[in-house]
DNA sequence: CGCAGGCTGTCAAGATAATTTCGTTGATTA
DNA sequence: TAATCAACGAAATTATCTTGACAGCCTGCG
């Protein structure tokens, strides 16, 4: 191969033949591209957590003779997109990532993250937290026709934490049984944005009658179902796009994930411990 | 080494004190700023034409311990420069949106984010909405324990802007009957993180045999279907959890739903109207 | 179950870099 | 014309890096 590609392009094309430790190395060098090569071997090897002989054998690689070549290479890269006098940075700048469409679109999801986040009651996340984390309360998961992903994403990891959690299916005819079940320590989570979905409000009453607590989240303007709802989560969701973002409903999702995972800990260790015992059968790479 | 001033702040404050040698020497720095700094002392020493204790007395004389020392700041000083205006994201320092743990997760996700938009590679994004766009080419899609709920995601939308989406099940046993389906307009949309499972990658191995187009979301490190894949989106997935974020996958799948649905758009209209026909006319819900 | 082969880390030798020591140079001054 | 001293580099010394050789480990296969 010419020598005038860079490393990146390099690590890029490579991709699929390299090793697990090289990958990892790879990641290393990419996060700080194209300075971070700059230090010794030994530093990078550290970073990445593999050995230098590693380093050598994915310079090697890339076809470079030797450790110091890739590093030069890394080098004159640096150099040359200081001299460029402005910045023609890829990324964000303008032009690369393909479109400047695809811009407007990250920026707005930016946008409604952070918005998403200043608008959360301060209270909010805890009270939540709280209550998912008990093991005692029956949970139940349900969302629109979009949404539902969202809910499955929620239940998918709620369930690995903790027991008594069930996610409601997409027809609506089957949820009177799960109905019954509930009462005043039954915790019902529920997904409602835009073209809110009348079948859940119904829902949300049936839960409210038997006094389940009820957990909403929903878009910058509020589903209807916020007046039964004793914890509301109100994320925006526009962007420049026929469809609305729910990435900043995943966020308070993973954020509350994180904290009952935190919050359960001890008791759920070994249930995600007997969990993974018997997913051994699938491959696990490189515990950070 | 007290102060946090850059190197050329002290060359310049020096500037009086220094001995001939070392002004030659100081230009020379100057001249590559900060990346010229980067090579060893005695690349560094020969282009000035002094000796390396030279340039140890005036890494001495800056305040530095000794030449590694003013290397490191310099280094320092060019990675920073490197950082894209979005990455520092200073903004919401103190808006006490609950505990400090959501703050740190938060800030984990825009920085993933972020870094995951950094590392796309140019035409990838168009590459994959121009095939996903062409109605004529069957689409599957499949994920793994977490990511299935990603696969969903982008299936639920997919599914509503064109025909022939299929989502792969949970159970590996029903695959065989898609797979026999594909040939080479066919097009798979596999998602795989961490704890890469074989499955996924077996599927990817007939898959190709039929000759599919392979689309791979993956994770940082790259699960091993990147060998098999057309083409592949790294996210960064890595957040102060026990759980990976799919954040930026979802950003992704986002995106491309919205460039997707622009460049099918005729002809999805009608499909969309439709479908909302269909809605409407069986109960549910309301416009917003 | 045992073997083959790929992956990766350890170790040690050889190479290079960084620092110290010390002597030379040249300018300044008595 | 010495004597002094800062500036500087050559060479020696020490520290660190780079690389090759080798061995352990896991995985897939018979």
């Amino acid at each position: 191969m010419a020598k005038s590609f860079s490393v990146k392009d390099r690590l890029h094309e490579q991709a699929g033949a390299l090793t697990p430790a090289e990958r990892q190395l790879s990641s290393v060098l990419m996060r700080d591209y194209p300075v971070g090569g700059l230090q010794s071997i030994t530093r990078i090897a550290e970073a990445a957590g593999v050995s230098t002989p590693t380093v050598i054998r994915l310079a090697r690689k890339l076809g470079f003779d030797g450790f110091p070549e890739l590093q030069a290479a890394m080098r004159d890269e640096a150099s040359e997109q200081f001299k460029t006098p402005i910045r023609k940075r890829e990324g964000w700048g303008d032009t690369k990532p393909g479109s400047a469409a695809f811009t407007a679109f990250a920026e707005a999801v930016f946008d409604n993250l952070s918005r998403t986040i200043d608008r959360l009651e301060p209270g909010t996340l805890d009270a939540i937290a709280g209550v998912l984390a008990d093991r005692q309360r029956p949970v139940y998961l349900s969302g629109g026709r979009i949404t539902r992903s969202n809910a499955d994403y929620f239940y998918n990891h709620l369930q690995i934490i903790r027991p008594a959690v069930t996610l409601l299916g997409a027809s609506p005819n089957v949820w009177p049984q799960y109905i019954l079940d509930m009462d005043r320590a039954s915790v019902l989570i529920l997904f409602d944005i835009r073209r809110y979905e009348r079948d859940l409000e119904r829902l949300a009453d049936l839960a409210k009658e038997r006094e389940a607590e009820i957990i909403l989240f929903t878009d910058q303007w509020g589903s209807p179902i916020t007046r039964l709802a004793d914890h509301v989560v109100n994320a925006m969701i526009e962007v420049p796009s026929s469809w609305d973002s729910t990435l900043a409903i995943n966020l308070i999702i993973e954020a509350l994930i994180a904290e009952v995972q935190t919050r359960v800990s001890d008791s759920a260790r070994e249930r995600i411990e007997a969990l993974e015992d018997m997913f051994r059968s699938t491959r696990i790479f490189r515990k950070p």
